[in-house]
RNA sequence: GCGGACGUGGCGAAAUCGGUAGACGCGAGAGACUUAAAAUCUCUUUUCCUCAGUGAAGUACGGGUUCAAGUCCCGUCGUCCGCACCA
């Protein structure tokens, strides 16, 4: 065969490390782990571009790093509970696991052929029995343990999917799936004690040094610690059993700005007086209805109504404010009510005007300038950075002039003194609502019994199971009109009771598979000798978009499986280097069809149907044509091009793997995938980038086709170039890889291939060359390596083959080229040896044609000679 | 609004312990081989010029530090991302 054919290389390839077993990941206390592992995807029924580059990424460390002596994990299994496969089965009828498994079936099919170093032996979907099984009994250990409770709460209830939704998956007031508007409901719901451990979890950031700063600010800003003050406001004329307000402040040297008292609508006290306001209780309904949505949000009108209450100043008995109900005031931070300080607070403000409230500053500029104007005098408020230094005009703590973080200090130390108020951190970070009113997820093991309340199922009844007798016609939870499932004895007394209808949130399921990778059969969760070794995980790879959720949920449940026992005191951060890659993009073909007037309007009078509507074209049916346009082939008019386009099947732009392989073969994919762009960003898929990572990879196969009688090296100057070249290339390929960047890897790969093509060495030589190449080619385009080894004479299976190591000694060279600058401009170069002295160096300099010019037959002002690198000569 | 990242040829991009800007690839152009095509190979390709010179300019824009700046500092503009009534 003297051409690369894909077709019939991989398949052989594939079979033979299937049967050297080589990507079965040993437990070898001899030798270290390297645990590699990209996001497990959902089964949504094919696989993507984007997973190839991704799934690539990982295999090209993990066949890296098993080179390197590493004994390798890098896994693969399904995130396989969740609504698709519900609404799938509503839709077409069919069950979520038939649905589910079979989408696996067929994307297992549509991976392997990828070639990647996977130990499947040790898949598992999330959706077995074996697995949440498991899962059931860590929720069992944790509600021991207090790390769950059940609570009350107002939840986001997605309208469409009929389930609620933690705060995290609600974007812009919409479900994150259905894309509904979000409603307000309270229902009795089932917890995860995060917040307990977000101090925990921000400090321990920290520590994450090869996180990306990005996911770590975001997870920080997404904990959000705020220090403050928290005291109590005495109630004038108070209602029973509402004496105080507890108020909780970040700006306690404020206080003397004061102009009243908010709070919110849900607060117990404004609760207590609705039924005796009608008013009060019209407006408050008007607020809740309101909702979450951050759309409503945005435009919403800051709204008060006044309670005719007041409450006096804590320094001043004589000073009274109002209290306001106000619709902008959250009830589940801090206390629920504030006090509101308009001088130093622009919604604050904006609200005291529309309601006639004082306004005081307390501080004021240290240097007001012309244009400043006071918010008493009806200027904007004024809000400085706390770090910058104020006059504190009716201060009561510190200094009279000092920065606000100072004047926070003192005033919080200043109340404690006085025994009547308190320092407290506050997080913004909400416990984790795990209940979800769904059908395809964890079942959660609780029964509820009249009498016993609510109460864990026993261990040995684990688990339990998800009836497979179940129908989807209805909108809702099948399981809670499932005619025997839910009837249950009490696991405590035996007498009749209800099993728990809800399921686990699917990010459960995510947040412990990378622990259960390391012993997947085990009847516990874990192993505590396999987690000992394997964890934790060396490199973590996957998108960007779960920077916040997945990540925060997994840090948080490592922790708790280890105050459970499912995991050592070091798991506790498993995930050691975490890396975001970009996504795949394509370009996409648009042309517009005019649209005309149909005569209706629409409700603002705007005509029906104005303008234009987009038609997509698929890659295939537009051409470049001889201007550098691009046109329609069918019709040759002009298309319009969008770059770097997030696939979408509706664009048209989707690339499909499958088709892709089929082409050019696994190792094109790969390879392409892998070039061109810094993992981290997009990479723009092209038909002419395919091609040419297809022809290049012929080449390389065609260059060791002609080697491959090749007898041994015949030394002299040429091969010993051409060794220099190998040694240096290992240096560089060696190191992208290790610096995560790859597509610097490749492009050395690329150069490298042009050095041995063009060496005038002896064939041995170059055949030497080419099997270095094969090795340093095997990460990225496997198959094509064991190929290039095979031919070239290589020993046993390049996968199992050692990575080269570059030889220093033959990575410098003999002479360098030194560019010569004058003034900093470059003028010339010389050529010293690698070793030559400064002095030498100078002389050489001055000698130089474009020096001597320069200096006009003076001498130089300075002379600065960077050895191996760089001479200026300043004249 | 708050926080962050990033601006380099026609395009994707290299080069950040400050030391030859544009490696490598795409696209484009020219040529070789061929009856022709495909495939393959070779060369050119930052811009400008009184166009082959030891020429000038050049890493968004304007300043600064330095013998030397894509890289460091200050400001401006632009693009992208995250968060957002959080008291």
């Amino acid at each position: 065969m003297s051409r690369l054919i894909p077709s019939e290389i991989e398949p052989k390839w594939q079979k033979a490390w299937k049967a050297a077993g080589c990507f079965t990941a040993r437990h070898d206390p001899a030798r270290p782990k390297y645990y590699v592992l990209e996001m497990f995807p959902y089964p949504s029924g094919r696989i993507h571009i984007g997973h190839v580059r991704n799934y690539t990424m990982g295999d090209v460390i993990a066949r890296y790093k098993s080179s390197c002596g590493y004994s390798v994990l890098h896994p693969m299994g399904w995130d396989a509970f969740g609504m698709p496969a519900e609404n799938a089965a509503m839709a077409s009828g069919g069950h979520p696991k038939d649905w589910t498994y079979s989408n696996i079936a067929t994307m297992r099919d549509q991976m392997k052929p990828l070639g990647l170093s996977i130990d499947w032996s040790r898949e598992f979907a999330t959706c077995d029995p074996e697995y949440y099984a498991q899962q059931q009994r860590m929720f069992i250990d944790m509600l021991d343990a207090g790390l769950i409770y059940r609570k009350a709460a107002m939840v986001n209830w997605d309208p469409v999917d009929m389930t609620v939704l933690a705060n995290e998956q609600v974007e812009n007031g919409r479900g994150w799936r259905s894309g509904a508007l979000v409603e307000r409901r309270e229902l009795t719901q089932w917890f995860f004690r995060i917040s307990d451990f977000a101090g925990e979890l921000l400090d321990a950031l920290e520590g994450l040094e090869k996180w990306p700063e990005k996911v770590r600010l975001m997870q920080a800003n997404w904990i959000g610690r705020s220090r403050g003050l928290q005291f109590a406001f005495e109630v004038i004329n108070a209602p029973e059993g509402h004496e105080t307000i507890e108020v909780y402040t970040t700006r306690p040297d404020t206080l003397m700005g004061a102009s009243f008292v908010g709070l919110s609508p849900d607060h117990p006290l404004v609760k207590s007086l609705e039924p005796g306001n009608p008013e009060l209780a019209a407006f408050c309904a008007e607020c809740r209805r309101m909702g979450t949505s951050e759309e409503e949000l945005e435009t919403a009108e800051k709204k008060g109504f006044d309670t005719g209450l007041k409450v006096r100043h804590p320094f001043d008995p004589d000073w009274e404010l109002p209290v306001h109900v106000a619709n902008f005031i959250l009830m589940d931070y801090g206390t629920g009510a504030i006090f509101g300080c308009p001088a130093h607070d622009q919604r604050d403000l904006d609200f005291a005007r529309k309601y006639d409230l004082t306004v005081h500053s307390t501080f004021a500029p240290l240097d007001p300038g012309a244009e400043f104007v006071a918010p008493e005098n009806g200027g904007a408020a004024f809000v400085p950075q706390k770090s910058e230094r104020v006059d504190y005009v009716r201060g009561f703590a510190g200094e009279r002039i000092q920065t606000g973080e100072e004047g926070i200090a003192t005033a919080i130390a200043h109340f404690e003194s006085l025994g009547i108020g308190t320092g407290v951190t506050k997080f913004r970070l909400r416990d984790w609502g795990l209940s979800r009113q769904r059908y395809w997820g964890c079942p959660i093991p609780v029964v509820h019994c009249a009498d016993c309340g609510v109460v864990a199922e026993k261990r040995e009844n684990l688990p339990v199971r998800l009836p497979d007798d179940v129908s989807f016609d209805a909108p809702g939870n099948p399981l809670d009109r499932h005619p025997t499932w839910r009837d249950v004895p009490c696991p405590v007394c035996g007498a009749p009771a209800k099993r728990e209808t809800d399921t686990m949130d699917t990010f459960v399921d995510s947040s412990w598979y990378f622990a259960r990778f390391t012993a997947p059969h085990a009847t516990t969760p874990t192993d505590p000798a396999e987690t000992e070794y394997w964890m934790n995980v060396d490199q973590y790879i996957g998108g960007i978009e779960h920077a916040i959720l997945h990540l925060l949920y997994s840090r948080f449940f490592a922790r708790a499986m280890h105050l459970t026992g499912h995991l050592p005191e070091k798991c506790k951060e498993p995930f050691e280097a975490l890396f975001t890659q970009g996504m795949v993009t394509h370009e996409i073909y648009l042309t517009y069809e005019p649209l005309r007037y149909d005569g209706t309007t629409v409700s603002d009078g705007v005509p029906q149907n104005e303008g234009r509507r987009p038609i997509y074209h698929l890659p295939e049916e537009v051409e470049r044509s001889a201007d550098g346009t691009v046109v329609l082939k069918a019709t040759g008019e002009a298309v319009e091009v969008i770059p770097s386009a997030k696939m979408s099947k509706s664009k048209k732009n989707v690339v499909d793997p499958v088709s892709i392989v089929a082409a050019y073969g696994a190792d094109t994919a790969r390879w392409f995938v892998m070039s061109d762009s810094p993992p981290e960003r997009d990479v723009e898929w092209t038909a002419s980038g395919a091609e040419a990572a297809f022809k290049h990879l012929g080449r390389v196969y065609r260059l060791a086709f002609e080697l491959k009688d090749a007898g041994a090296p015949e030394g002299g100057a040429e091969d010993e170039a051409l060794e220099r070249a190998t040694h240096r290339a290992i240096a560089d390929v060696t190191e992208g890889i290790e610096g995560f960047a790859f597509n610097t890897s490749i492009a050395k790969l690329y150069g490298f291939t042009n050095t041995v093509a063009k060496s005038a060495a002896s064939a041995g030589a170059k055949a030497e060359a080419m099997r270095v190449m094969a090795q340093l080619m095997s990460p990225m385009t496997p198959h094509l390596a064991e190929e290039l080894w095979a031919m070239l004479g290589g020993t046993g299976l390049v996968a199992e083959a050692g990575w080269p190591k570059a030889d220093p000694a033959l990575l410098v060279e003999d002479t360098v080229t030194l560019p010569i600058q004058i003034n900093g401009k470059r003028r010339g170069e010389i050529e010293v040896a690698k070793d030559a002295s400064k002095a030498a160096v100078e002389a050489l300099v001055l000698e130089h044609a474009a020096v001597v010019k320069a200096l006009e037959g003076g001498s130089p002002k300075k002379l600065i000679v960077v050895p191996g690198r760089i001479v200026n000569v300043v004249v």
